[in-house]
DNA sequence: CAGATTTCAGTACCACTGACATGC
DNA sequence: CGCATGTCAGTGTTACTGAAATCT
């Protein structure tokens, strides 16, 4: 897919030697290099899998959001806020899902500005097949047991402290 | 910068609880939407530092790629490996940072239908300035002690081995 | 000839800025 | 009025496909 040839190498490991050799301590950048590459490897697969779908990584997040929503609808500002997306990200998400029958756009009644996005029925149908084909490659990261995942996933939180008080 | 608002609370956290409640086991769920947020993060802070250098992280990585490969210059393949980044992909970085001015094409002698890469006078200065800057603020991981960086770094690298063999 | 290297044209995706209309 | 919500237009970046030219 991306790359057709494997390195005879970790071409992170070999960088951060050189960078020892030259720069200093290179233990952020390997993570920094690491995390890039990671993030990289995960979306293509997940992309590939929810290709059948016609959706992608960041359209399924939106629907996976809406079917849990306790009205089953949410204003635009509010799945911004919890995928922490731009608005206008958010705008054109909701406007392809709606084009692909996934998701209806609705007038909130108690407060115009709003615009409510909610699952279609074949929205819902799309959501979990979607669900159930990447949950069968763990979400991309099945080179990591349950611990592990567990483990990368405390210690990268502390990153994502910028996004909620706690 | 991309979210004005704090959360009052941990957006993955909560999306986490929901779908134990409701799909099954969270632990891949909650890794591959860390990971996605996490490189968003890290990537918008690497960006925003390196804006006064009128470069991205992309167009840092070849900078260093090129500042630490031996005979000074590199063909472009080489860097596609090197980064994992695609041909295509290559060729437009490398059309940047020379319209730049910091980076040099050439000819290779030895097999023509490759072209080197090398850094200009101006690329080493930037990539040495560049590197002061983001050195200073830790890769965007200075929220992990050096000892939680080298843990994360090891637990993710599984999911890096498609990359190479070893 | 098969294969490697690079480029080009075009598409898709997501992030962002600035501006705007609408409504609270 | 100030502020919130959503949209539109436009820009920048990276990833990719398919095709082509050049060279080994």
């Amino acid at each position: 897919m991306t790359a057709p040839r494997r390195l005879p190498f970790d071409p992170i490991e070999r960088a951060g030697e050189l960078w020892e050799e030259r720069v200093g301590p290179a233990g952020p950048m390997r993570l920094a290099t690491t995390i890039m590459r990671v993030q990289q490897i995960v979306v293509a697969t997940l992309d590939a899998t929810l290709k059948p779908f016609d959706i992608t990584f960041a359209r399924y997040e939106v629907l996976r959001l809406l079917s849990f929503s306790r009205s089953g609808s949410l204003p635009l500002s509010k799945i911004g806020e919890r995928l922490m997306v731009h608005p206008t990200s958010v705008t054109n998400a909701i406007d392809r899902l709606v084009a692909a029958g996934l998701v209806d756009r609705a007038a909130d009644t108690a407060d115009r500005r709003r615009i409510l996005a909610s699952l279609t029925p074949r929205g819902r149908e799309v959501l979990e097949g979607a669900t159930a084909a990447i949950m069968a490659i763990d979400f991309g990261v099945g080179a990591l047991d349950a611990a592990d995942q567990q483990a990368a996933y405390d210690l990268l939180r502390p990153v994502r402290a910028v996004d909620f008080e706690a």
